[in-house]
RNA sequence: GGUGAGGUGGCAGAACGGUUAUGCGUGGGCCUGCAAAGCCUAUACAAGAGGGUUCGACUCCCUUCCUCACCUCCA
């Protein structure tokens, strides 16, 4: 039961982590632009992931990293006239308000690749010295052909690789395979080195970062479907050429976010911010659309899912109200088949059915008036079990002792005939987000998170 | 062209060698002072096509068609 099954892309098998302390490396954002729902699919799966794991007793090091130098970092810059650097660390700042927002819980750390210059060259160094990456006049350029393992991950070989590679003109790279580990620059921004002020290239700050926060093998490296090729095939040729050692245990990949069938993209003008969209649904439902997949597989973003993923979150905030009232202990408790789901490589969509399946059986239980504080001890410890491992967050009203006065209130007219006055509260109520459910034997309120722009559907 | 994933009922989307997925939608009903919410019930040739293995296949194998992703910007 606390073991987890992963798929890993690597082996193409689902490996089982059983380590009491798990370490994870989330590739994170470039930071040139803000979010988008793509993003937030893969850093709540890990989140919930993580959740997962913690609830598990395991103790979890999400190690995420933001790259905040980049070629499109600095084109944006050059573009809006500000300083590279600046407007990479007001995207960070940006992040972080959007996750926070989405309740994904802040990562153990946030390597930054500005921050580990000495790392990066280190790392490089090594790899000229051992001979898998070679100097020349614009940078430093690993060598491919060197490491025998190469496209492992990916299942590509070089030569395939070579034949269906565009002609780079300034590039003095021997094997037009080869990818860059410095970029020699006079420009600014701009680090010193061995071989000239330049940058780092992509690939090399995952693995300097890797290695530092979490050593030479960690279990889980994780990120989108599309950084399998090039990014995480480079890091492997980087870090097992350095190390010797397989860089991870499990790779896991999320698949994408598509819209009508097709990726989101920049030239489609097809992308959804997680800002517009977290404005439009809120974060509750937001993260349910983004775990109603299953994660390997993509999710086409549509309407219909948005508003189906708010409607259960409606469903659960009630559910949730009505146990909380019912019960007398507020104790969570594991529901085994929901732990099943997850621990069969993470199959998010399954437990969120069974998660339906226990609002279900609370919505029965109410209806037939068979909902006792027995049941609802139960029932509330594992829907609060779910709510939390899934990062979802109720919201509370502000005087819940006006609220209860305002019900006893009303079931005083309502006792006495006069339903004019009764609805009035009701409609009082209604208008703080409070809802009234009407049982046999009481009424119970529920209150509802505020959407930003307070649409119910 | 190469590699990978997949083609399931009106739509979305799982599991599984034999038993109702589930959700949305749609029809009817119950509860209620009325609502709201919820519940009940009904509804779907279900498996891209063609072969094969098997007592039995959506699930395994082969063939074929189609979709998507990646092939140095990508979460």
């Amino acid at each position: 039961m606390s073991t987890i099954r992963i798929h890993d892309t690597m082996s193409g098998r689902d490996i089982r982590l059983d380590h009491d302390k798990i370490g994870i490396y989330l590739c994170g954002v470039t930071t040139y632009d803000d979010t988008h729902i793509g993003h937030a699919r893969t850093i709540i799966v890990f989140d919930v992931l993580r959740r997962y794991l913690e609830e598990m007793g395991r103790q979890v090091n999400l190690v995420q990293n933001f790259t905040d130098i980049d070629d499109k970092i600095i084109q944006r810059a050059d573009a809006e006239g500000r300083d590279a650097l600046e407007l990479s660390h007001s995207y960070i700042e940006r992040y972080h308000q959007d996750f926070d927002r989405l309740n994904v819980k802040r990562a153990t750390s946030y390597p930054q690749a500005t921050t580990h210059m000495q790392e990066i060259i280190d790392i490089i160094s090594e790899l000229v010295k051992s001979g898998h990456a070679y100097v020349v006049d614009s940078g430093v350029y690993y060598s491919v052909e060197s490491f025998y393992e190469y496209g492992a991950l990916s299942k590509k070989n070089i030569r395939e690789l070579r034949s269906g590679i565009r002609i780079d003109p300034e590039q003095d790279k021997h094997d037009k395979v080869d990818f860059a580990l410095w970029k020699r620059t006079d420009t600014k921004p701009n680090w010193d080195s061995p071989w000239g002020s330049g940058r780092p290239g992509w690939h090399i700050e995952c693995s300097a970062m890797s290695l530092k926060h979490l050593g030479r093998t960690f279990d889980i490296h994780g990120g989108g479907r599309d950084l399998i090729f090039p990014h995480h095939e480079n890091e492997i040729a980087q870090s097992r050429a350095c190390t010797g050692l397989p860089l991870a245990r499990v790779w896991m990949h999320v698949g994408m976010v598509t819209i009508s069938g097709q990726k989101m993209s920049k030239s489609l003008g097809n992308i959804k911010t997680t800002r517009s969209i977290l404005d439009r649904w809120g974060p509750n439902a937001l993260r349910l659309f983004c775990l109603s997949g299953h994660y390997q597989k993509p999710i086409d973003y549509t309407q219909e899912l948005l508003v189906e993923s708010l409607d259960l979150w409606r469903r659960l905030e009630s559910c949730h109200y009505i146990l909380e009232q019912m019960a007398d202990t507020h104790d969570t408790i594991v529901h085994d088949e929901f732990d099943a789901a997850l621990s069969s490589n993470f199959n998010t969509h399954e437990a969120i059915k069974i998660m339906g399946d226990t609002v279900r059986e609370v919505g029965e239980m109410a209806s037939a008036g068979s909902l006792y504080t027995d049941n609802a001890n139960i029932l509330y410890g594992r829907i609060a079990r779910m709510i939390s491992i899934f990062g979802l967050h109720i919201s509370r009203p502000e005087n819940t002792e006006q609220i209860q006065h305002d019900i006893a209130q009303r079931e005083k007219y309502r006792r006495s005939g006069k339903y004019k006055q009764a609805d009035i509260i009701r409609e009082r109520l209604h208008a703080k987000n409070i809802e009234l459910l009407d049982y046999k034997d009481g009424t119970v309120w529920v209150y509802h998170e505020i959407m930003p722009h307070n649409i119910r559907h």
